[in-house]
DNA sequence: TTGCATCTATCAGTAGGTAGATAGAATATC
DNA sequence: GATATTCTATCTACCTACTGATAGATGCAA
């Protein structure tokens, strides 16, 4: 990958986590690039080609950070807190997740894009699923390890966005001891 | 409130809450009420005016539903249902709750704006603070009212967004069986 | 000299917003 | 009661700004 192409996807991801897809113009992200927005076309002919390659740079990056938590030999207690600061660092960054932004503009995104955004969730949840069910001893809640993992996606989503509104991060925090309470 | 006025609000609701505030055009507004874009301007001088006027109506409306749960002779479990039923309404219109929706929206907003949205989930969360407070006895959970209301909001907030991209209501439904199974 | 990367110039479409006119209803004045 | 004025709700027409996108020229490096 050429050092302008990834410069234009950092900027990109930057805005997008920010603004949403819909306050990520090729001009403004060409100027931040310092190259004219008919440049930008060269790299991503349509806008939902840089759309995809976002969601799918997003989503490789974050399952990897989420594998990487999975593999480590610590007790479930610290692979949460590990998976749950993700969301914490975006949130200091005044972002929103990638991937939840994009759910709220889905009704512009095509067919192609839809999909990709799905799998980021169902993917995440199927991590997490494997997760609590390798750590279910550790559990103390009788619930069942999908209804933990989805629980868990949603919840830190939406405290996400709640957090950044409000412009504190006491449901980021709140979703952390709520899990944090169901451990042994 | 005149008639047109009131057709106008609720085409506006919908929309925004479907494709969000970048989605609502004065000129698709006013094709669907069937007036001129310049006749909306009428009603709504600029278009901060119309987000406002629709986060203030949501958020009255919602308020208005929450209070009415909470004054009625229930368990916990059943307002609980009640409540989470809200959204359970809002995600079989494919549609989000507004003031989720905006908040990913936030940078587009106003500072007056910015603030009412704030007050959506603040409010709401005050509410549930005072409901898990006043019906403590009946949770097994030791958790403190702010984190289960905090945290409830935001999980069901989440839950809408990432249910619609997926296309199943699995995670509202994960969210219930969540604070279910943390009753007595 | 071929191909990559960038440019200039431009297009059609849409956005929010404004100006000024108009028809009819309501209200005030004589 | 008739006339004049103001208000309400709408229109047509237009503006500026910005959007994504395209065509074709240019420079430059392998």
């Amino acid at each position: 990958m050429t050092e302008k192409r990834e410069r234009l996807e950092n900027v990109a991801l930057e805005s997008a986590q920010r603004k949403g897809l819909n306050g990520l113009s090729f001009r403004t992200l060409a100027d931040e690039v310092g190259i004219k927005s008919s440049s930008v076309h060269y790299y991503f002919p349509e806008k939902s080609d840089l759309t995809r390659t976002l969601i799918e740079r997003y989503t490789q990056n974050f399952l990897a950070s989420v594998d990487s938590i999975a593999s480590q030999n610590w007790a479930l207690r610290k692979k949460l807190k590990a998976f749950i600061a993700i969301f914490e660092n975006v949130a200091v960054e005044e972002k929103l997740c990638l991937c939840g932004m994009m759910a709220a503009e889905v009704e512009q995104l095509d067919d192609g894009n839809r999909k990709l955004l799905s799998a980021f969730f169902t993917d995440t949840e199927e991590r997490l699923v494997t997760l609590f069910t390798e750590h279910k001893d550790e559990l103390n809640a009788e619930l069942s390890a999908k209804v933990l993992a989805r629980s868990l996606l949603a919840g830190l989503e939406g405290a996400l966005l709640a957090d950044r509104v409000v412009g504190d991060n006491h449901r980021l925090k709140a979703q952390k001891e709520l899990f944090m309470a169901m451990l042994k």
